[in-house]
DNA sequence: CTAAGATAGTCGCATCTGCAACTATCTAAA
DNA sequence: TTTAGATAGTTGCAGATGCGACTATCTTAG
């Protein structure tokens, strides 16, 4: 018996959709944050960690729970700080890592830019309707809890403990 | 009435968990297509598509389909040219573009690596039920179709027309 | 107390990839 | 026919990012 001939057919083959609608939802927002604020994506990721924990905390805090290299983490808040949006302070307990957290300047544009990038991910979604659009989450979620993407807020206060 | 302030809370922002399960995805299959057999992302999908498409098929055309610049696509194609996995033909009726097809070598990694990189897939997605998936994957579509990501096969066939 | 290992953060290096310029070729309009 | 503009593909360049080495600091075991 011939062995069948496999085929796969790349626009049926969900790691190729996701990253290629992973990319077109990015470039979608990224007119909101690039554009308009001059953020990079690690950027931004920054500012939404410390605006979302309403508290200083870590470079690596940041890197664990945002899945983004700590390389990349330190860049990003290279160039925050140079900007004046965010700035870290020694930590007396352990004076290896910093406490970051937002400036004045940095909340101003925070607070700007989240509702803009809300309304993005709104219309974006908006080809769902409302229960879809919670269908949509939960299997998202589904998908990365099985891939342990998920921060417990239990590991996040063992990250965060000082 | 003050304004409300605004926050986000990056694990249920749809744009962040989306970049972030894609990239985990990638990287599970990186595995398969990389480790096993040196191919990287691009690569994979210039492979991806000669072998869905029985048929040769030109470099524009695969970067239209997967949505990847032509500068990637191209260098992709040159690494599988140095391999002797794709080879390229003149097409005497359009002298700027070139056919490409896979080698009866490059086939032979296709075959072996398709199985792999499905049975991949189906764990990833295992987490799922079977109608879930099919749900996930209607989901997906819409959200796909109303981004305009999807290759129809009209256009498909103006952009392969000669 | 000391030594070994872990952890926070930085930085150089290599790689990847998008942009834009460039060549060659094709198409369409004057 | 000539010319302007479009298209296929390549390549130099620059920006982004992961990796790994490095320093400084902390922790734990002996």
């Amino acid at each position: 018996m011939p062995k069948a001939s496999s085929r796969l057919d790349l626009f049926r083959f969900v790691p190729f959709r996701l990253n290629r609608l992973a990319a077109e939802v990015s470039a979608a927002l990224s007119g909101e944050y690039q554009a308009r604020y001059g953020l990079d994506i690690p950027e931004w990721r920054v500012l939404a960690t410390l605006g979302f924990r309403n508290d200083a905390c870590s470079a690596q805090y940041i890197a664990h729970c945002t899945r983004t290299h700590k390389s990349t983490i330190s860049r990003a808040v290279t160039a925050l700080m140079t900007r004046q949006l965010v700035e870290r302070v020694e930590n007396k307990d352990d004076r290896r890592e910093f406490r970051l957290r937002m400036t004045r300047k940095g909340k101003a544009l925070y607070e700007q830019l989240i509702p803009r990038l809300l309304r993005k991910e709104s219309e974006i979604m908006s080809c769902l309707s409302t229960h879809e659009q919670k269908d949509f989450a939960r299997l998202l979620g589904k998908i990365e809890t099985s891939l342990d993407l998920v921060q417990t807020s239990h590991e996040a206060d063992e990250t965060e403990a000082y």
